[in-house]
DNA sequence: ATGGTGGTTAGACCA
């Protein structure tokens, strides 16, 4: 198992689209393992080769046509594993891999939680409805994991910005789908159900605000600065004292025809 | 102020 192992996260909103954006991230940072979510694209399409090329030819890809899909891409080797169908519903959130062999061995899910749609209501929105359920469904994992693979790490999108300054106005998003009380209760319930360590938290506790995205519809972005923590690195409660240290990309904000979301990368050191 | 912008894919749908 290679020490230090840097993982990093990013919705790229289409590989496609930002496959240049994507391998410069990699070129200039070199993570061992990157997560994608939002690649919007079929596996028969995925941009494989160009990731090959550029050093990281172990690939596991869960993608659909238009929507959603998640990959894990690698310098070391991994193994893919099961993909699981969130909600009943095959529609590329979650996949999953194994890094490294035996007691060492490190297992990687990548999640991309439901947006939730514009109304905070699940009577009313279906699509807060499919988030909420997504996020109970994420506890009983949460639980599962905590008692079976204690060295599990669980990074990705998930939608939630669950504390105080994870936004640039509590109260003013205490009504906006991604930091109602309903949402940030659920997401905070599912690392108590995993006792996960929130990386980015160890290493910028509150009250330092902080954010991996900024809206797109908001002219002025890094000036306004009205970003949310959506994007969370979870290390499982084996791998909590490897914690080395962490980055948030926000440069990459600033690029041309960027995405919304910004690479959240944490380093461990595994000894 | 119920707008605003962006991606996929061909008229909406989703974020």
């Amino acid at each position: 198992m290679p020490s230090p192992l840097t993982i990093a996260t990013w919705n790229i909103n289409s590989v496609r689209l930002r496959l240049d954006q994507v391998l410069r991230f990699l070129l200039e940072q070199h993570p061992d393992v990157l997560c994608l979510q939002e690649t919007k694209c079929p596996d028969d399409l995925f941009p494989r080769g160009a990731f090959a090329k550029a050093g990281y030819g172990y690939q596991a890809i869960a993608g659909i046509k238009g929507y959603n899909g998640v990959a894990i891409l690698s310098r070391r080797p991994i193994t893919p594993c099961e993909k699981r169908d969130m909600c009943g519903k095959p529609d590329a959130r979650h996949i999953a891999a194994t890094i490294g062999q035996g007691a060492d061995a490190i297992r990687i899910h990548n999640f991309y939680v439901p947006a939730g749609g514009d109304l905070p209501d699940p009577e009313a929105n279906p699509k807060f409805a499919h988030k909420l359920a997504f996020v109970e469904e994420l506890q009983r994992f949460s639980e599962t994991t905590r008692r079976n693979d204690p060295r599990a790490i669980l990074v990705g999108d998930l939608n939630i910005a669950p504390l105080e300054h994870d936004v640039w106005s509590h109260k003013q998003l205490l009504d906006v789908v991604s930091h109602t009380p309903v949402e940030t209760r659920g997401l905070t319930e599912a690392i108590s159900a995993g006792e996960w360590v929130d990386a980015m938290r160890v290493l910028k506790p509150e009250p330092e605000k902080v954010y991996s995205w900024w809206s797109y519809r908001s002219p002025d972005w890094d000036k306004a600065d009205k970003g949310r923590r959506l994007d969370h690195v979870w290390l499982g409660r084996a791998l909590g004292d490897t914690l080395h240290s962490g980055q948030i990309l926000r440069e990459t904000r600033g690029w041309e025809r960027p995405s919304d979301h910004v690479p959240v990368m944490v380093t461990l050191d595994l000894g």
